[in-house]
DNA sequence: GGCACCAGAATATGATCAAATTCTCAGGTG
DNA sequence: CACCTGAGAATTTGATCATATTCTGGTGCC
């Protein structure tokens, strides 16, 4: 996802007058993010052409934007698969996701109203409930809705862009761990953030920030040093 | 470009085997970076057509890539064009930039051998030359090549990565305002780096590298401010 | 000034060609 | 006798193009 006026927003008034392969880049998107395509598994254009019921070229073009993203991986033949993570690119994605997750919180804090975060809070109990119910799915969902969320306030294009990709790149891993570990593994470090936010000190929110990203990172590496 | 297993390296072997829209996107890419196209230039897909003389859906696939790279920037109707950076952007990315690239610098310290400074050095007097001799695209190039080669003794794609796309962002607009000001206002700052890869020291590298950064971002923001 | 029309460009399809993987079937070996 | 190996065919899949369709933006008429 580019931070340009994104042509999302358009999809809200009219959903026909998306392109179709901004339509094929969502649904890709989607289920590389939460967790329908696993590491390692083959992309095929062919296969995608009729699983979403689309032209070649849409495909085309959205698998190629995937590729730009890190979510998907040109394999040096022509074939296309999810990347699978070594610890070392675990490693990298923790230091830039610190970096700059937390600056985006750090920025957000200043620009964020009480409906903001009534908005958040939300959020976090729809992902407590996903938590509870042991919904895998939803726990995706609602984490990265939560992020997503406070970045938007940042009034950073560029960096929630960069926050967004790396999303994109340990997506498949983290849907890999959740369901080999259950949603019962993942503490919620939200409510820390959240009453930061509150208080609207963004040193106290970036310091949540990187104990969120460094928890659930870290239940990644070991879910990742079991398993494969 | 993605950190994967690059389908460049297997241009050397034989150059034809590259696919088309492969050529098309590193030539469109070059474009951008080294300052044929200027900010808030119109890019069309028939024009790129007949300019690089290939079909329709190799640059099609080139641009959506572009586009997912922030260098090129999706009008909301059809329409893609070169992005204008204002200063918010410029703020942002030089956040970006120091975080990144100084990380960068300093985890390539340790693996740099005698050799690669020598390389390092050499590009650097390519550098000097073009400064000297006024040629401005010359400079845009080995001032590149400079970083990418340092960055490419990190060992850390995924990072190296990030970094390239942040320079395809301000490229055209670095381009601009190096043909407005002349390479002569751009002092090089590459000597401290340099100085500090033979001690071996990483944390001296990073702080060069971070006034090598902010020194040149500054030109831009000076430059970008007087002209538009 | 507003509306209809027109040109040009982008989107999307399906066909065609090229490449790579997979499958199959001998042939040989332990 | 079973299993591994490798050459070659068959099939799957990717790359590219030519073409039809749809949409945008501008122009000129009323």
């Amino acid at each position: 996802m580019t931070e340009t006026t994104s042509p999302a927003q358009a999809a809200h008034e009219n959903p026909a007058k998306l392109p179709a392969h901004e339509i094929v880049y969502q649904k890709l998107r989607a289920q590389i993010l939460f967790g329908e395509l696993v590491p390692g598994q083959a992309v095929t254009i062919q296969g995608l052409v009729e699983t979403l019921e689309a032209g070649m070229t849409p495909v085309r073009e959205a698998i190629r934007r995937l590729i730009s993203d890190g979510a998907l991986m040109f394999q040096g033949n022509r074939r296309v698969s999810v990347p699978l993570l070594g610890p070392e690119d675990l490693e990298e994605l923790i230091f830039a996701r610190k970096t700059i997750e937390c600056e985006l919180a750090r920025r957000a804090t200043p620009h964020i109203g009480t409906a903001d975060i009534d908005e958040l809070v939300m959020i976090d109990h729809a992902l407590d409930k996903a938590i509870a119910t042991g919904d895998v799915a939803g726990y995706l969902v609602q984490n990265y809705s939560f992020h997503t969320a406070l970045y938007s306030h940042a009034n950073a294009p560029i960096l929630s862009d960069i926050a967004d990709r790396l999303w994109l790149r340990f997506g498949p891993s983290l849907r890999v761990v959740s369901g080999r570990l259950g949603t019962q593994s993942f503490p919620d470090r939200h409510k820390d953030i959240l009453d930061a936010l509150r208080r609207k000190d963004p040193e106290m929110a970036a310091l949540a920030m990187e104990r969120d990203v460094c928890q659930g990172m870290d239940q990644v590496v070991e879910g990742l040093r079991g398993g494969n």
